[in-house]
DNA sequence: CGTCGACTTGAGTTAACTCAAATCATGTGG
DNA sequence: CCACATGATTTGAGTTAACTCAAGTCGACG
């Protein structure tokens, strides 16, 4: 396939010049990852970062007892495992693949070094971080300071944006993974399905589909403003 | 009153030429904020970031109902608000000082313009950013995988850590800040403080100094390996 | 010495968890 | 094309860590 085609299609790389882009394209190693396969785990010592240019990857913690916090789905065109490049750090968590996912892989040395020339880039990398902070910032509020009906209310959002506001959603994740995303387990988030189905705020299609019938409703939910009944019988 | 020697002991300005660090020293605000008042809240638009010279500093958030998330205390040399200087986005947090505390403020457009200058500076930056994403992976881990003994044993071994490994520990901030910072209430905090006295892990001084009694368990408590006993008599 | 915030302790409530058991969905080997 | 295996999802029953509410006590400062 044409690397430097894929490589120019990255936002973190837009503005380059060509002659940088054949530098990176010189640099890249292009890897296959099949489902479930990790990439790196949390301690491994990061040579380098990672781009998804296909499939998807989670980016994890994962408890003494087994329980997993996903910290984010990385998709096509996004970079992750960049903080060991800048820190000197090892990874801080696991990246595993959700499907069967084409990563770019760029070596640590070269690409800082093509940073020291590069100031557009150097800013594309600072934007980059900035937002997964600013994402953070949400993801900790969320888990501190919102119940799950909340988390759960704030996702569907975030899906119907992301979906050009669209009322219908395709979850794109199972619950299972919904549930871990959420920081919380699938039989908790089984039963705030149902209780919100049961109260008319949402419609659950099949395969996993879900219709935002109450939009006001859910937009009070997820800012906390009210909460489910306790009881919806 | 040196503005320069003050910016150049900054260690994000570590590495710099002479020549701009009068660059920097020339587009600097300098600004004092007393004990509890405000410097940018959530939702403001970010012009500029700010470093920390003296006092400290709370980054924090705010749920409807007033309980507050702790993201950060800095100090000295530390650098804050920076995510709407790279991100182009508002302030994703609140910011207040906890004692009165200077501050010096770097106005985004001149400090872009020096960044695209001058890559080592583009690199600390990326550093700093990186070290602050490795910080929010372990809070969310925290918060979403352990339970509060869990945290706050955490939280002692960072103070540890950073008062030179010692036993003895200065906590440096109030109960209630503390609480807030570990995703609590200051209720819990105190019966957990109590309880691990009287276990035997760590001993209460006065004027909120603890020290560590029992690191070995304390550390057990930190990974979630054990847990404080239901009811201690 | 009175006030305000910090801190503690008690009693009760609850959101969310664990454990257990079905049921449904998908896919694979025969 | 069927039968079973595996994983996803749901539902029920019971438990619990942590919260809310209430009521002090303690300590520093004006």
């Amino acid at each position: 396939m044409d690397t430097i085609k894929q490589i120019t299609s990255i936002p973190l790389f837009q503005g380059l010049s060509q002659e940088y882009l054949q530098d990176l394209s010189a640099i890249v190693i292009e890897q296959v990852v099949k489902r479930g396969q990790g990439i790196f785990s949390e301690g491994d010592e990061g040579k380098g970062f990672y781009v998804a240019i296909s499939g998807r990857v989670k980016i994890f913690k994962l408890s003494l007892e087994g329980k997993e916090q996903i910290l984010h789905i990385f998709g096509p065109g996004e970079p992750f495992g960049e903080v060991p490049v800048f820190a000197g750090s090892p990874y801080p968590a696991n990246a595993e693949a959700l499907e069967k996912t084409h990563v770019f892989y760029f070596p640590r040395e070269a690409f800082v070094d093509l940073i020291r020339k590069t100031p557009s880039l150097a800013l594309n990398m600072l934007a980059v971080l900035s937002h997964r902070l600013h994402r953070f910032t949400a993801l900790v509020e969320d888990l501190s300071l919102k119940e799950v009906p909340g988390r759960l209310a704030a996702y569907l959002f975030y899906l119907s944006d992301k979906q050009k506001g669209n009322d219908d959603l395709a979850l794109e994740i199972t619950k299972v993974q919904l549930s871990s995303l959420l920081g919380t387990i699938p039989e908790t988030l089984s039963r705030i399905l149902s209780k919100m189905t049961k109260e008319g705020i949402i419609a659950t299609d099949i395969h996993g589909r879900i219709r935002i019938v109450d939009r006001k409703t859910l937009e009070k939910l997820a800012q906390g403003e009210i909460r489910l009944s306790k009881s919806s019988f």
